[in-house]
Order: structure tokens, then sequence, then C-alpha cells
DNA sequence: GTAATTCCTCTAGCCGCTAGAGGTTCAAGG
DNA sequence: CCTTGAACCTCTAGCGGCTAGAGGAATTAC
């Protein structure tokens, strides 16, 4: 049983995100002190593990939270897990894409100063000029 | 001078987003008709479009209207320019990086699913596993 | 002239937290 | 046992960057 900084502590998640996530319903409501303060058990720690994890892989809370009345079922309801992770496979290697071609774009725009810049430099051009970019976003 | 749907059309920035960036300052007030519309000219249109440029570029608000302020300015003060484009590059180069290793361990959690699911999924115990995937995040 | 469309302002909401105020409880040291 | 100081409590408000809706006025096309 530890109270929520040490919950903090052992998960890497703050301790106004972990009342947060309760107020959602991520996390069940914890047992109480006396004093009224929250103390935790293996369980508590466990699943914000995993509400931890699937946030860095990028889901929306509602896919976590989706995620999360998951467990112990079977069968044909578990494809909704795997459609969740399809799904954001999906977005991730769009954002890679998208992020790639950003990438060529920007090292464009600071080359561009490279040098020169004594009366109008080219990087201000640069940042505010599309059509010179190869592909589109 | 067109109106603001026009401007809209022509920048693809949704008309309340346009209103909103005046509102932040990062457009001036427009002239308006005697019926109190907005009517844009081409100034407004090119400096919209510069925005919409940075923003899709990933710059934060905060960025697009340091470069709105360096316009006209010479020498010194255009190295913040390039400063900002070499913080964005960097700053876009680890968000490839991020996402490529979070890539990888959605292919495992996706394949953890792929035949059998009949009882206990991999793809929920995959999901809150953090141990089995290479790297850190 | 009238009807449809666009425009206006204003407020509130979205996501996922984060920060702060103002007060209470806990654990360790003396 | 008592004090101190850190950690806890609840609550409200704010961040970025929009987006949506209400309720009404202006414009445009026919």
């Amino acid at each position: 049983m530890y109270a929520i900084g040490e919950l903090s502590q052992r998960t890497g998640v703050k301790v106004p995100t972990i009342r947060f996530y309760e107020d959602k319903g991520l996390l069940p409501h914890p047992a109480r002190t006396a004093g009224n303060q929250r103390r935790y058990d293996e369980a508590a720690l466990s699943r914000l593990l995993f509400i931890r994890h699937t946030r860095d892989l990028g889901l929306p809370l509602a896919d976590v939270e989706a995620l999360l009345t998951l467990e112990g079922t079977t069968g044909e309801d578990l494809n909704r897990a795997h459609d969740i992770a399809e799904r954001q496979l999906t977005d991730i290697r769009h954002r890679i894409e998208r992020l790639k071609r950003l990438e060529a774009e920007l090292e464009r725009i600071s080359k561009a100063c490279d040098g020169q810049h004594d009366h109008v430099c080219a990087v201000l051009h640069a940042f505010g000029d599309h059509d010179t970019c190869e592909g589109s976003h």
C-alpha cells in the first residue's frame, strides 16, 4: 500500500495526472486512509503502467479506456484490441511520412540562410514559400 | 477585397481559425464594410499563407509570431529565423525517431494476435508489456 | 422583394494535462 | 508527546490550437 507520490515515482506518471485519470474513470477509486489520503496496491500500479505505456504509444485516452474494458473478455471482442493496434499503426506511418517531408523542407529552409544574410535573408522567404517544396501537406 | 469565406477558401484556413488568429494578434485587424464585415486584401492573404505554411511545418504559434515580427529586419535578427528553423529541424528528427520505435512496437503487438485469440489474446498483454519492446520511450 | 447564404459576436467545449491557492495529514526527529 | 516540514487533499483556472453552436445581422442572387 503506497501513497500517490510513490505510485507516481514507480510509474513515471505525475501526481496530478494520476488524479486526473481517476476522475476520468481510467483508474478505480483507491482505498483511503482515515485522513482521506489515497493508498494504492499492486493492481493499481500495473493498471497505471498499462495506461502509461499505451499513452506513450500515442493512443488517445478513449482507446486506452476501450482496451481496459476488454481485459478479461474473450473471442470476438478481442478483435477490437487488434483493430486499435492496426489503426494506430496506420496512423503512425502516416505521421512518419509527413514528418519526413517536413524534415526535407526544413533542411532546405535552414540552408537558405547559410552564408548570406545581409539584406534580405532567404530563410524568411523560405518559411513562407510553399511552392518550392516538394510534395504536399 | 474579399470576405472571410473567400480568404478561407484561398488559404485552406477555416473561418473561425482566421478570426482566432486575428484575436491572437497574428493577423492585423482587416478593413470592415459598412455592415461590419471583414474585407481582406492581398497582403492579408500572403500573411495568412505564411502562417499556414509555418503551422504545417509544426511551428507553435509563438514561433510563427516571432518570425512575423522578423519581417523587414536585417542582419543579426535574422539569425533568429535561422535558429527557429534549426530548432524545429532537430525537434522533427527526434519525433521521427520516436515514432519509428513506436511503429516497430505496434507491429509486434499487432502480430501478437494473428491466429490465436481464443482465450487470452496476446494483444492486450502486449499493449501492457513494455519490457519486451526494444529501445526506450 | 425575398430567400438563401454568409457573415457577425459571444460563449463553451475539446484533449490531456499542468499550475496554483489554501488547507489537512502524515512520518521522522527530538 | 510534540513539533516540523514534506506530502497530501480539493478546487478552480489555464495552456495550445482550435472547433462548435446560439442567436442575430448583412449580403448576394434571382
